[in-house]
DNA sequence: CCTTGACCTCAAGTGCGCTTGAACCAGGAG
DNA sequence: CTCCTGGTTCAAGCGCACTTGAGGTCAAGG
């Protein structure tokens, strides 16, 4: 089965039909090919899919990711990715940094058998929860 | 300054106001001290929104990061913390590994010059964006 | 033939996480 | 005393990311 209908691809990917309209409706999957007039996609829409959850996930939004993705190959275009993606790497750093200082503070937290998270002697003045907001 | 107004407080954890109202009214901060009728606020508050907006970013809902920082000592609380807690470091830190991957699979693509993140060959089947969806 | 079910479009609705607006109050500067 | 700043409450509004609902098409199966 080398092209999926919407409702198989959806479950391949954990989202409705729904969604995936949607995701076309705001170009951040081009406009499906029709077979009597149902969207039928190439599998590597998958990977695409799974590409733009991940990207979800680490706190970008659709139009970001729009931006990511949508390079024809023009070198204009090909320039706004190329700073989009440049502008992108230190957040991403910075927010893999503070995932794995709260991650660190979860897992000793209930290792060290306190009652609550907030308090926890643990994560005093120097923890991850002391790290500085970023304006 | 032991003391924050609303305001102030706001400034420092780059909210506004009605954020931290907001925050309150759902139950993520306790309800605030009052001076003359304004919200005075210990430092410390500072140091817990700072967890909370951490918590946020990795993906918790505000509901779960009450659920995560509301253990008033009860023992059954803390039993729900806990279990809450645990349940959560495995989706922590498959998060972790799935973010470096996008990190790294951005540099790389800035690196070796192409022109489309969703086509980049340093992307192919084993990539990040092959990672299975998680249900 | 008729139903079933998966798909279509388009508009409206939903839930989360706040923000805004209206109407009011309190303390300090001029 | 008056104005300004910055706080108060409450209800309504907003943006994002979808979902749902109404109403329709089409192909396969009983």
């Amino acid at each position: 089965m080398r092209q999926l209908g919407i409702g198989e691809l959806a479950r391949r990917v954990g989202m409705r039909p729904s969604g995936l309209r949607y995701y076309e409706s705001v170009g951040l999957l081009p406009s499906a090919e029709r077979a009597a007039g149902r969207r039928v996609y190439p599998v590597a829409t998958v990977r695409r899919i799974a590409l733009i959850k991940m990207a979800q996930r680490a706190g970008f939004t659709l139009a970001e990711i729009r931006a990511l993705l949508d390079t024809d190959g023009d070198r204009g275009t090909t320039r706004q990715w190329r700073a989009l993606a440049e502008s992108k790497l230190p957040e991403l750093d910075l927010f893999i940094r503070q995932t794995q200082m709260l991650r660190d503070a979860v897992a000793d937290c209930l290792a060290c058998g306190c009652m609550n998270f907030d308090t926890c002697g643990l994560l005093a003045e120097d923890g991850p929860g002391a790290a500085q907001p970023r304006g």
